[in-house]
DNA sequence: GTCTATAGCGTGATAGAC
DNA sequence: GTCTATCACGCTATAGAC
């Protein structure tokens, strides 16, 4: 809970009082529906209740705030997912945790991972570059839990780690493209899911796999 | 290829006439490089070699240009998918059938497709839900192959064709997010792949299936 | 920390000659 | 079918009072 300031100035279109982590989270949600773009710093401090040059006591520029907005994305999935591999010591285990994390955090924080995913292009130089390291940066946990269960032999060595890497991240990532809070998916389910699929397939296991690939 | 009139007025730019197709193409491309909105009419014509007055001889605003490109984009994967799938009857066959011509058209027609995918919340309404229909359209043909694979006993029924669809959905699509038309990786083996971990998934098979999950 | 007022620019689109 | 010229608008950001 964010503490205030105890003195309360006029009653706010949402009833808060505007802070840094209030805006990023407003903005994130206007972002992820209408685009970076389309989204203008008017209609951002309507849903403050604030006057639009207001903003800039908050951030430096729009930019900035897109900036912050990919960022906290960033190292929120990470400190989820390496709390929770932290915890555990088998390949599997650690690759279920990391399956689950991932994306409980994709849906609990849905507007900041799908502003980063959609609007990292607006964003310029240098920042654009920074955040792409950062994001590199994480998938390389993710591909070293892979490798990990490469090694202990629960992973296929059929496709390379970035292959698999890949696989994994575009079965996980791509949910924020779909995904409503208020469908009836929990994200246990949607995390039960993907793991299955990765791990075994949605095949029978007859007929399915060998050599007779058509392609 | 597209036949001149005959009568070539100026060099071009990239030494073409403009036609339809190619400024649906040039667009695509810069709409999927740095976005609908931040691609102006300006950038859209200097590509071309023509002033911005003259795009509107080919369309009626910058609105349309991303409706028609959004339309194309999903009635050529439908196309290529029907095709696909068309000549072959058992189950196995259309779902790699299906795969392999998902991923070809995702790939060879990328600027397309990952404009519709990122740019389709720009566009206002009716288009919108014109494309949004035509999408559940095309993703309900893809549907039908799932459940006519969980009826022959090739898909596990342990999900309903719902998730499996927005599992294999997940895995192809996403691929535009990272695909470079220049990287090593050929569609071929790409689609491969994501067949690969659909059907049989990523695990060797011991000890990653059973009731034993963490969650 | 929030306001009013406005600067300065780039945008999508149109008019009309050729 | 392409041009030159221009309009009207909305945008980000700043200045300065309170």
């Amino acid at each position: 809970m964010t503490e205030s300031k105890g003195r309360s100035t006029r009653r706010r279109r949402n009833g808060d009082e505007p802070t840094a982590d209030l805006l990023l989270a407003h903005a994130a949600r206007q972002f992820r529906m209408k685009g970076f773009h389309a989204t203008s710093m008017r209609e951002l401090s309507a849903a403050l209740g604030i006057e639009k040059s207001s903003l800039y006591h908050y951030l430096s520029s729009k930019d900035d705030l897109l900036y912050r907005i990919c960022v906290e994305s960033i190292m929120r999935i990470r400190m989820a997912s390496e709390a929770a591999i932290a915890e555990v010591g088998d390949p599997l285990g650690r690759l279920d945790a990391l399956i689950l994390a991932h994306v409980e955090s994709l849906l609990t924080d849905f507007d900041l991972h799908a502003t980063t995913f959609f609007d990292l292009r607006s964003l310029g130089e240098p920042q654009s570059a920074a955040v792409i390291e950062l994001r590199d940066r994480y998938e390389a946990i993710v591909r070293g839990v892979i490798a990990d269960g490469q090694s202990a032999g629960l992973l296929t060595a059929e496709f390379t780690v970035q292959e698999l890497g890949l696989s994994l991240l575009n079965l996980l990532n791509w949910t924020v493209f779909w995904y409503r809070p208020d469908g009836i998916d929990t994200p246990e389910r949607i995390a039960r899911l993907h793991r299955t699929i990765f791990l075994n397939g949605a095949g029978s296991g007859i007929g399915t796999g060998g050599l007779d690939h058509s392609f």
